[in-house]
DNA sequence: CATGAATGAGGTTTCATTCAT
DNA sequence: CATGAATGAAACCTCATTCAT
């Protein structure tokens, strides 16, 4: 019935508020100082029904990353769609504008990832959640290869394996977010991150065979 | 005389062992799962003896961070010393090792580093050591550059402002890193870190100008 | 409505609560000895319930002081309101009534005020309590000085500031209280206050002029 | 020999060196917040060293009480071998100056003597401090009685056992500190104890018969 | 479903005391 | 005798989690 649908939605409703919270919150002080009462507070919530919606803390932290990639999926499959009318030089464009929108759209968050080191961490998540995060992760990797990969057939690009250079791709997009934000930190001014995304990307443009 | 001398030496040992098992701790717990108590027991020494060395567990944790960027620094010095008999591509390669020997010297370190975000976290840091990780870390930006800035003014390089450059660098080499090691999490495998650094290189280095 | 209200009166009773068990226990092993289990285990409560109510040890020491200062206050004004219709002699025969009153209230606790001593301890007081401790040390200077007040200036008493006299008042009193317990400590023998406080005050009514 | 003689007077010595050091921290700090190493370092020796001294840390404490109990017993003495000479005033007077005399001697100590309340607190003391402690209690109480006797036995004071006179000397003059010090605290301004604690025997002088 | 008071395990930190040098 | 590094027990306090309402 519509009723059982409509508690779904209401139940998903409530989900997104606390996760919503949650990311101002971890955004602010971090997985360690953030307290589940910080969270409870700034959702307008009582802790206890944290726990209705989320198993753990740590579960409802990496939801947040969760979220993250799936947006990442969406841009990325975005790109791949629009892909075929576009040449070499506009897809790396087109590739940079989407993982800037994800970085715009969460920059705590993609920090915060790399949290998710230690095994011991993750022996709190459900496996739900667990296989979710892997599939995703992996997902964008494929995702970046696919748009790549005709480049790389026509050897276009610099010879390499779709996913090594998918690799690279992610790794200089983090590499500068992060070091982005740990500069901001020390120096206490932020905001220049596009100015150096974009010339990460001319360097990785040179890759580009003429 | 050398009775102060060896005790002042002695208490430094103390000091490395103790850094030598916190670095051990933190690698495999993270700065939140490990305890003190954690790292007293891999280091045999009391707790209380913890807090003879380090005023508290953010400063042990973040005198860890200061020990890479030591690390760095001195190598990177290297790579200066030894640039002016240096031909472009073998800079680049001279570079790649430094900051593959770095990584190999505390891969877990660098990874750390980034949990300096929260301003929160640096308030249990004495200025001195505060002083000391700021100073370390532009010190760093500043010998890349220096390195690269022949290359720039020569007009071998794209054309770009030394600092900027020396972002990239850094940028790519923190990302290939992070990056890294945040898919050993998932997939539980590691160590061709060897092989992506190469080919970020390899990525970089075609922005030399032919 | 209601409801609001009999949650606050549940709240204030469950601070009374550990009120008690503290005083009990402050009082058999003093501020340092007493930890902050004993103290929950008397109330039959957590160590963390504690905190919920007194932001720590220190707050919960000096919120006894403060009932103590409270119920002196209390009993002075009632003294006061009642000055009108007594003679000089029925004044002190009232105000030694009150002391002694305060006294049986709580022994331990008017010694521990005077561990208010060093300024190091108050650094962990909130400004509210703090100012509500200086309030009424001060507004019971004011009230015992007010009770005397027509006698000074009748020329009743020898000649002397109201708050002057009020100070020896108090001085006497918590004198006499606390010489009898230190004794007490070393002789093992209590309760001969009554007595002891009789005859400081019948000193004290010499001052009256004949 | 002169050998044995002097080794104990060098012992004697250094237990004064320490005394005055943990006379000075106790009185800023207070028993609790002062540590060892704080004593240690005022008395420019090594925390082990005290422990040749004094057992631990409550005999070290109460050390300094009985020294305090020592001058007090040690002026009183000294009143009453001039007492003979004197007129009741006068023996008012001396008595007052005495007590003024202790109370300079080492106010913080007068007020820390009463922390020897709970009784847990004595099991660290030696039976040999302890007694010490108790008879030279005693003794004060019984000297200041010896002072007044001749003035109870002829009728000049109010009718009162020496011994309970005895007690409210000491408690009007402890408790005259006492206020005074929790004052100070609060309020900021000292020193006018002085005029105080004159007043105090003002009111004590009226006592007398005329 | 939602609450939020209560829990209590566990963490960080302190410091009196010891003991090898 | 003197040292002072090391100890380790024990304190304070936090906070993820539960559960009666």
């Amino acid at each position: 019935m519509g009723i059982l649908e409509r508690k779904k939605r209401e139940k998903e409703r409530r989900r997104q508020q606390i996760m919503v919270a949650a990311k101002r919150v971890f955004s602010a002080k971090g997985l360690n100082r953030a307290t589940m009462e910080d969270v409870a507070k700034e959702a307008e919530l009582s802790p206890g029904t944290l726990y209705l919606y989320f198993k753990n803390k740590d579960e409802l932290f990496f939801s947040l990353s969760l979220r993250v990639l799936q947006y990442l999926n969406i841009r990325l499959e975005h790109v791949l769609s629009n892909d075929k009318t576009l040449n070499p030089e506009q897809k790396i464009e087109s590739l940079r504008n989407a993982l800037y929108d994800v970085y715009e759209f969460d920059p705590s968050m993609l920090i915060n990832m790399f949290h998710l080191q230690s095994s011991e961490t993750l022996r709190n998540l459900s496996p739900t959640l667990m296989d979710d995060l892997t599939d995703l992760s992996r997902q964008s990797l494929r995702l970046i290869a696919a748009i790549l990969e005709d480049e790389i057939r026509n050897g276009i690009f610099i010879d390499m394996h779709p996913i090594a250079l998918a690799d690279i791709v992610w790794a200089i997009f983090s590499g500068v977010i992060l070091w982005e934000e740990s500069k901001t930190m020390i120096d206490g001014h932020k905001d220049y991150l596009k100015q150096t995304l974009e010339i990460a990307f001319e360097i990785f443009g040179r890759g580009i065979k003429t």
